[in-house]
DNA sequence: TTTATTTATCGTAATATTGCAATGTATAAA
DNA sequence: TTTATACATTGCAATATTACGATAAATAAA
């Protein structure tokens, strides 16, 4: 099938794996951490930074731009690119809610 | 295509992409939340608690198991999981560290 | 040994993801 | 207006993921 089936699970359960998915691929995940790296938009040179096809590199942008992680501004003849920090601070919150879930003095019970 | 080029990658956004590729998927973050839930091993009613057929689940679990974040114990006719703990906190370190990127005082440039 | 129970594996269908060549679109420069 | 530049979109091929029926494997109980 390749469908989940969404339906089953819960708002929370379905953003965590939405999230989740944005950073599975880690040609996403390098595109963020060059925008945090370099602190300040990007127009262009992601296609020279990572070795992928511009129409590739494009698709990848606009998955991270559909989840408002990335913000994308027309700037004459490029597209400047960078982070949403308001956004990723929301997601943080509901990332760490979930990684956190593990109690410091639990041990494994198998 | 469907294959990423993970040559083109370092080792951490590898990790990075693979540890959010378990997460990618709300039967997985159920399962994992139902095991932190509990507290202790599961063993048979996760297929009653999560409402897909047992080959999937079994195919999650298999997911969970050789990223590590799980454990599973033969017990009598059936398997008990858990949570690793250790790989747990050991997986948080890594995602910890890329989800805190931002820094508090930073903007968005565009 | 036979039967029941539980989980894993196999096989397969449906859908999703990844990657890129070709092409479209929009703006800037000439 | 023409040309160049930058990025998006389309279309398609290759591979991955998801789901589950059928079946295998392993152990416990009868």
């Amino acid at each position: 099938m390749g469908l989940a089936k969404t339906e089953m699970f819960n708002d929370l359960q379905n953003e965590i794996s939405l999230i989740s998915k944005a950073f599975s691929h880690p040609a996403r995940v390098t595109i963020l951490q060059y925008l945090f790296k370099i602190d300040s938009c990007v127009c262009g040179d992601l296609v020279n930074e990572i070795g992928l096809a511009q129409p590739t590199i494009s698709q990848h942008l606009k998955e991270l731009k559909q989840l408002g992680l990335i913000k994308g501004t027309v700037e004459g003849t490029s597209v400047c690119y960078c982070i949403n920090h308001e956004k990723w601070a929301q997601m943080k919150t509901v990332m760490s809610e979930f990684l956190d879930q593990d109690l410091p003095t639990k041990q494994d019970c198998c």
